[in-house]
DNA sequence: CCACAATTCACCTAAAAGTATGAGTCATTT
DNA sequence: AAATGACTCATACTTTTAGGTGAATTGTGG
């Protein structure tokens, strides 16, 4: 059992070896049994080396084509990728909830700290002026403060923004 | 002149063609010679015909490994890289020469973009309210720009500052 | 249903920003 | 010595923005 698997598995290993080995036996004989054959024409011979030629050039250029491994030049492009430093930043959700500023709130504060006007920021948010006043308002009531850039520090300061 | 040029070319392309033709005139020709030579021997012609297989095959596997172009893999790497924020900004001087801003337009500005208001500029650099306003006048000016927030988005865009 | 929070907006005032003009000082260049 | 440019400051005025207050609307949970 063992032994017939071993068997089978140096045939299929030599595959290309023994069909060579065949083809050439095969050749080898058709060629005596041509030459026995038309025994006459002995100035036939050449043709007969031309075609062998002809046949096991065309056999090298096969197994060598099957033997060698596909060269892989393998280029390496290393490409790039810049990054924001992102990875810095970790938003004090803890902080928010002790203020209790919502959502609209901490987004207006948002775009106050990245120096925005409450015109521009009303534009983003397709709110009226009078609205982004409201929540500034109530964004400095919460936290304290009497202005935009006290709360623009103290947001910073408590990690509300980056 | 032209034609042996064209001559050489026709020899240096078709070389390798050239090389296989000759060197099959050649192992006919000794072949033949051999033939003559060991008339005696005709049992010898099957080793004629093995090493005439030989010869053609270990041909055909030189001209294949000659033919065949190297398979080419190309891997893409991409490779992250974060940047910490103070390696990220490059100044843009030619921006500056172009803009003809002076220092002191430009010390403004960037306390501007900071976020700070005039009177908080002017007690920073020890100068009254209406030099900072006259400065941040002659940066608009310069800038092509109607406002500080327009100015600031403007400097970004041209990294002046960061 | 009512209370409550969230969101929205208008009106008003005060503060800040911006414009225009003129002018003084100082250092550098011509 | 005269011209130039950078920096400074002042006055007067207009526009914009910020901030406070009150109120309407909507959705959610007790």
């Amino acid at each position: 059992m063992e032994k017939n698997q071993r068997l089978l598995g140096f045939f299929i290993k030599n595959k290309i070896i023994l069909l060579y080995g065949l083809s050439m036996a095969m050749i080898l004989f058709l060629l005596k049994w041509l030459e026995l054959r038309f025994v006459i024409f002995n100035h036939a011979l050449e043709i007969y080396i031309g075609a062998i030629a002809v046949l096991f050039t065309a056999l090298g250029i096969w197994l060598a084509l099957k033997l060698t491994k596909p060269k892989e030049n393998t280029i390496i492009i290393e490409k790039e990728i810049y990054l924001r430093n992102s990875s810095e930043f970790i938003l004090n959700e803890v902080e928010i909830k002790k203020l209790n500023l919502s959502n609209r709130e901490l987004e207006v504060l948002q775009l106050m700290a990245e120096g925005h006007s409450n015109q521009e920021i009303a534009s983003r948010l397709f709110v009226s002026l009078n609205t982004i006043k409201t929540h500034s308002s109530n964004v400095f009531e919460k936290m304290d403060v009497k202005s935009r850039t006290q709360a623009i520090d103290k947001a910073k300061r408590l990690s509300i923004i980056p």
